[in-house]
DNA sequence: CTGCGACCTCAAGCCACTTGAGATGCAAGG
DNA sequence: CCTTGCATCTCAAGTGGCTTGAGGTCGCAG
């Protein structure tokens, strides 16, 4: 036995808390073929090994920096495959970054919009009517300091 | 006639262009209740007015700072309410602000790891073989600086 | 042997729309 | 008057990245 204490074989429920994947999250990512199938009890129960749980804990890296499930996929294939080069894996971080600093500035500029409302709000209507609010006023204006269409959508 | 001009009725169509919502969206906040459904011409099209103008051109500057459709719903019932409180507003907004400046602190925190990922691999290993880019090494670690799950998720 | 918790599958729900199919209306040109 | 072509209509399904729920099975402790 090379390795008895880590390699030993995983329940999801285990592989879920060692990760940090939610056990449904786990299945959908098999269930996208993110992950390979995993192996199978008589019972039909799932069982994983040590390279299952390194794979997952990639994702739920790469998860947790943003990238999205296809951008992870790309990274996860880069990483099994020797012959590739490692310029695809900066030009995917690369754009990755450019659209999180895109997003930032976009954000920034809403954060300044939006703490003015507020502090307008308390320092010259708080408690009036609502309709005569200021930040409904600023709201109602025409648009200026908006952010562009693309902070409303969900990337 | 009071205001020969501007209260001409709408289509949908010229009412999407001049508040830069898509026809589609329109229809779709119809739906949802989030504005009152229009009246029809005998053949079924949709016909506006100023007020819907008004009210849609209100409802896209909320959703351009980013409130939830549900706070837009809150919002847009707060503006018409004369006997309701604007301190109801300001809540809203305080609130959409502090959620705001959480994912400002985590995507700042993301983009400082990121451009670290990629000023690194182009100084250190751009070029070789992918499962050695210090991209991949890195998002493979066990996590320290990686942001909070809620990054993950569109909110 | 009986709980009960962990596991299974499959389906639907979430948000805020977008996209597509297929049918009809309307205004302008011939 | 008729065609052409765009705008509009409805209804359904798709998007991303899961989560939640229903209804059933498995495995292990008492």
């Amino acid at each position: 036995m090379p390795n008895p204490a880590s390699s030993a074989p995983l329940t999801i429920g285990t592989l879920a808390q060692q990760t940090g994947c939610s056990v449904p999250t786990i299945r959908y990512y098999e269930s996208i073929g993110l992950i390979p199938a995993a192996q199978r009890r008589p019972s039909g129960h799932r069982v994983y090994g040590a390279a299952a749980q390194e794979l997952l804990t990639f994702i739920r890296r790469c998860r947790d920096f943003g990238f999205s499930i296809e951008q992870v996929r790309a990274l996860v294939s880069l990483n099994g495959s020797a012959d590739r080069d490692c310029v695809e894996a900066r030009d995917i971080a690369q754009i990755h970054l450019q659209a999180l600093r895109s997003k930032l500035t976009e954000l920034r500029a809403l954060e300044r919009s939006l703490a003015k409302f507020v502090s307008s709000c308390t320092s010259v209507c708080a408690g009036g009517p609502a309709p005569r609010c200021t930040i409904l006023k600023d709201l109602g204006r025409c648009a200026a300091a908006a952010a562009p269409a693309s902070s409303r959508r969900c990337d």
